[in-house]
DNA sequence: CATATTACCTGACTTAAGTCAGATAATATA
DNA sequence: TATATTATCTGACTTAAGTCAGGTAATATG
């Protein structure tokens, strides 16, 4: 007896609507309306080309020249010409807004903090967080190709060791997470892609060149809370992109036949069974997809 | 390594705020402002008291009026006086006022369809909603006494029994859920208690009267997806009052000691462990407490 | 019974948000 | 170089939402 799913999303929806204002009440509380709020948050976070906050944020020009006229004249931004394109603005905080902006920071810091504090266990609280926020979001993920030593690469490789350590009860040689395949997933050999959503890493594959013809898929890892949104295949969609771009020929992979979920991934995506190509002591399975 | 769990937070509320509307659009794109359909809604839901509603929706009762006149002019609503007090005024639904409320309800199921249909795990989705939600709300959990035979004591009670038989391996007996008890946790011997969260039953507790001083706590049970809230404290204490007013001076409990967070709630809130009362297999720890 | 309170209504007002039609100056294109 | 396009600005407008003061009729209270 379960019940109804419609029901449950129903709830979660009602719950949000009627409580975005306990989640997030940072935007009010300072006596700004909610329009110079958002403005100034976004410049606060980098964004400083007005046109482009126009159109992160949606609004008609009209009223967004009125918002930055109303925060100019409140001494919290100054905008100027675009150098490259004298018809384009630049806004940039002044002193003061960057004490209004950091003060709205802190509120909504706060407020996050006062909303885990009172769980007694906020780990599963965030997981569930971080499941619905990837859900709702996973039309916004973006691949960005990264070098393996970068940070959010090593957080995701780092996670990857961890979950694979947890499922082999053999556990796993955490020496290993030195990572020395590195320099091969770099271009000009290779490539690493990392799938962010909204700034998390939630997901992530290493395409490890030789040089010649033949590249390896490695370290394909979605984050638990992420898995369901087919971000997999889009991941091998994008490695095997970059694999052409390299003049890779064959592409090969190793797996174990405990991770079923993606040995189905690869047998629907055109990938083919092969001997075993290396004495690794982990894979089972190993594929191979001709491109 | 982890990340930052306010960051986490924050990104859940950028998530749902700029996707609220993605969420849940059925109270727009029918050409009808807000307000006009979140009242029209309330009413469909039954709530006909024009104050209840002003008070639920927290609207200013000029404002109130002047909505429930737009309604009326569309011909969705009537209002009449109510008889026991001709000051208030009770809106109900209009033929065509069912047909609108129900085209908007059609909206909104199908948008949660859709939005779950999206997801290839939609059960695990389904349960990070639940967690969700029953922490936003928690502050509005409803304690409902409820004959044990009723529809939402039922499904809690199968919840429990579930639960119990996946956690003790040797399993359970499934027809122990007939519940033979269910006559003794009735009023005037005993009570059923349920916490439902604006309609989900996430919680329950027993008490089991004997018709004498002494009774027994059975049944506490809170939904994996509402734990770490501080329920079952709160389940307790109304079972414990309750109990007072039945005149009962001692209260029992049998529990397992696998069930640790059970146990250290007893021990912290005034129980005190004692000799073995019964010979049921499943518990090893037994408490009691004086009222 | 006189008075206070309550639930609702009405009119006058404010604010936030947004739309729309030009105007201006800079830049891109034929 | 003439023309089109673009980014921003300005003024005039609309709509939704809400506030506030005062009014009416019903009900509660001393």
């Amino acid at each position: 007896m379960t019940y109804d799913p419609v029901f449950r999303v129903r709830r979660f929806n009602r719950a949000v609507t009627s409580e975005v204002g306990a989640l997030d009440t940072s935007f009010l509380g300072r006596g700004r309306p909610l329009g110079a709020a958002r403005v100034l948050n976004a410049i606060g976070h980098g964004q400083s080309d007005v046109a482009v906050i126009r159109e992160f944020l949606g609004l008609d020009s009209g009223l967004m020249s009125r918002l930055l006229r109303s925060l100019e004249e409140d001494g919290l931004i100054e905008t100027v010409a675009n150098p490259q394109d004298a018809r384009r603005r630049i806004a940039t905080l002044t002193e003061n807004g960057r004490s209004e902006f950091h003060a709205y920071e802190e509120m909504s810091d706060a407020q996050a903090e006062t909303f885990l504090a009172r769980h007694s266990r906020p780990e599963e609280l965030l997981r569930a967080m971080d499941i619905v926020a990837s859900s709702l979001r996973r039309d916004r993920v973006v691949f960005e190709e990264k070098d393996p030593r970068h940070e959010d690469a090593r957080y995701c490789l780092g996670e990857y060791y961890a979950e694979i350590a947890l499922r082999f009860e053999k556990g796993f040689d955490v020496s290993l997470s030195r990572d020395p395949d590195a320099g091969d997933m770099k271009r000009p050999r290779g490539a690493f892609m990392v799938a962010i959503s909204d700034g998390l890493p939630i997901g992530c594959v290493g395409l490890k060149g030789s040089g010649g013809e033949v590249a390896e898929i490695k370290r394909l890892w979605v984050a638990p809370s992420a898995r369901g949104l087919g971000l997999a295949k889009r991941l091998m969609t994008a490695a095997e992109s970059i694999a052409r771009e390299l003049s890779i020929k064959v592409l090969r992979l190793d797996t174990n036949s405990a991770l079923s979920e993606a040995e189905q991934l690869y047998r629907r995506t055109g990938w083919d069974e092969i001997e075993r190509f290396n004495d690794d002591p982990y894979p089972d399975l190993f594929f191979e997809k001709r491109l």
